[in-house]
RNA sequence: UGCCUGAUGGUGUAAUGGUAGCACAGCAGUUUUUGGUACUGUUAGUCUUGGUUCGAAUCCAGGUCGGGUAACCA
């Protein structure tokens, strides 16, 4: 059972360096967001990637905020992406902002220009463009290139000072207009911006750019795996050039693919622009992948690191099927969601060789899949809720629930078999008739009866009203973004459909935020933080597998 | 068009010159008081063309296809 599971390649070269003593044995990685929106279910992988190897090879994880941006950033994405990764059960060893070394970056920045390797560029943004080049053809210097280490030293200080306004002036490094990588191609590394930011106030107007930034910080921390996604591949040459430069701690950066999934979409600008256009009501809508919204949807932590853990690392391009994470989610929910008794369309059971007013008390198992899950009492009647699903007037051969003539078993209590039924004018089913046997008592049966359907049932005089929300995939293709057109195009329009008048378990009223629930042959369920003390709302996390579906389908 | 990357069943991921395996999905069956769960079986894969080698998914060369890359974003 103790099969060993084979190394990623991140654990390789942490293995490696780890034998080889390349750090004196330390393992130091960061998780680097920028606070400028919400987490989603891809930076879950970054995080189980980044705290899980710290983890792994008992070493640390800083959690560092990517903070060189005023103009976009926040305190309360700050704040949620904290929430967010205690969440999914991790704790960073630091807490940590780029804004942090603002006053070290400057100092680095001086030195670059101490070193006739980075000079103040009075260009405009466009002209800095058309001299920049093309990836096919080599780009010119600038004019303002060969300044000299004292005039670059005197205008960098003034930036600082505030003497020019945005977008007068540049820092750049010095590197070669000729490079074959565009970002060698004298980069920005400083920007002038009169903007507030969320730590700094005031205090600075210019601010680093990113590749000014990262590494520096990196370096500063000790970290010695910078692990991020791909599409960083070419900044890692500038990485390294940098910290070559500087004479610095060599951190070294890694990339991996990062987790695409399919029905979901991931980039910010269109997650924004899917709550800012009310195609979901907000960040934590259960169908947005954000972590927040599969919270909300009812999802584990342990299943989101479970299905990153079953996912790997790799290199390549992939696109995962949406059917793994919900594997992930049943396989946990299943070992311990509480079962309870919910129907969702109902239409009412009469059983007919029962007295009005007499109930009987019945055990029902909360989890037969646990051992000291305990059981609850419910109750029996003669006047019960039955899904409409459940009931065909003209069943095919294959189906095991209820029809004219038709045995089937309550869950936890009493076989029935069905005697009659009354349609209204519409030819709907308004009420069903059938008889019980006593005898076939759930437990205790000695009828001797055998049938092959088990259906859910609710005792219509204890059962509560409850609201309940079904949620499907947001999106009616697997990329959205692939497609011709705009992936708003391809907005599933019936991504939730609200039942109001569902009927529930007494016991159900009870359920906590944090609860999980099986509602029988339904699905799983999880109480919405929206619910009140009068109307309280359930969530469908995911829907059980069904058969029965799918025989449906192919006939 | 340059540079950087990558390519193994439908999907994800192993095999690090020596039997192509695992998981999800699919299909078939057994069990079952959830058409759930569990269990069993099963379909299906090394991008291509050469080369090296006793032996290639793996090494080499050419090609094909995919992704990234030309923000004072990260």
């Amino acid at each position: 059972m103790s099969e060993e599971r084979a190394l990623n390649f991140l654990e390789e070269i942490i293995e490696k360096d780890l034998s080889d003593n390349t750090h004196d044995g330390t393992v130091h990685t960061r998780f680097p967001p920028e606070p400028n929106g919400y987490l989603h279910i891809g930076h879950a992988k970054s995080i189980c990637v980044n705290f899980g190897l710290a983890q792994k090879y008992k070493g640390k994880c800083n959690l560092r905020f990517d903070d060189t941006n005023p103009s976009t950033e926040e305190t309360e994405f700050v704040d949620s992406i904290k929430a967010d990764i205690r969440w999914l059960g991790f704790e960073w060893d630091n807490e940590l902002y780029a804004s942090d070394y603002f006053e070290q970056l400057f100092q680095y920045a001086q030195q670059l220009i101490q070193k006739g390797l980075a000079y103040v560029d009075d260009s405009t943004a466009e002209e800095m463009a058309a001299l920049k080049g093309t990836p096919t053809t080599v780009g010119s210097d600038s004019p303002f290139r060969n300044r000299s280490i004292e005039e670059n030293a005197l205008l960098f200080s003034e930036m600082r000072a505030g003497k020019y306004p945005d977008g007068a002036k540049v820092l750049r490094a010095k590197i070669d207009m000729k490079h074959d990588n565009m970002l060698m191609r004298d980069p920005v590394i400083y920007r002038i911006k009169h903007a507030h930011h969320h730590r700094t106030g005031n205090h600075w107007c210019i601010y680093p750019m990113y590749d000014f930034a990262h590494g520096q910080s990196d370096s500063i921390e000790r970290i010695t795996h910078s692990i991020c996604t791909m599409e960083f591949i070419p900044h890692r040459e500038l990485y390294d050039w940098f910290i070559e430069k500087l004479e610095i701690f060599p951190s070294h950066q890694y990339e991996f693919a990062r987790g695409n999934v399919n029905y979901m979409v991931t980039s910010k600008r269109r997650l924004l622009q899917l709550v800012k256009e009310n195609y979901v009501e907000g960040w934590d809508d259960p169908r947005m992948p954000t972590i927040s919204g599969l919270r909300r949807r009812g999802y584990t932590a342990a299943s989101l690191r479970n299905f990153w853990d079953n996912v790997g690392v790799a290199k390549r391009d992939n696109n995962i099927d949406i059917n793994l994470l919900e594997f992930c989610i049943r396989e946990e929910l299943n070992k311990t969601a509480l079962r309870r008794m919910a129907v969702i369309n109902p239409v009412k059971l009469i059983i007919t060789n029962l007295p009005d007013g007499e109930s009987i008390s019945l055990q029902a198992e909360n989890n037969h899949e646990v051992e000291n899950a305990g059981e609850r009492t419910i109750s029996f009647s003669n006047t019960l809720w039955i899904e409409r699903d459940d009931f065909m007037e003209n069943p095919p051969n294959k189906y095991f629930r209820l029809g004219p003539g038709l045995k089937v078993r309550l869950k936890h209590a009493y076989i029935i078999e069905c005697t009659d039924f009354k349609k209204d004018e519409q030819g709907t089913i308004t009420e069903i008739y059938a008889r019980y046997f006593p005898e076939s008592k759930s437990g205790s049966d000695t009828s001797g009866i055998k049938v092959k359907g088990v259906i859910h049932w609710l005792d219509c005089h204890s059962a509560k009203k409850a609201e309940v929300r079904l949620y499907d995939k947001l999106f009616t293709v697997e990329d959205p973004t692939s497609e011709e057109g705009d992936f708003k195009d391809f907005i599933n329009k019936d991504s939730l459909s609200i039942v109001r008048d569902a009927w529930v378990e007494p016991a159900l009223l009870e359920a906590t935020d944090e609860d999980k629930f099986q509602f029988l042959r339904l699905g799983y369920f999880c109480k919405d933080k929206n619910s009140t003390d009068t109307h309280i709302i359930f969530n469908r996390t995911v829907g059980l597998k069904d058969s029965w579906a799918k025989e449906v389908k192919k006939a």
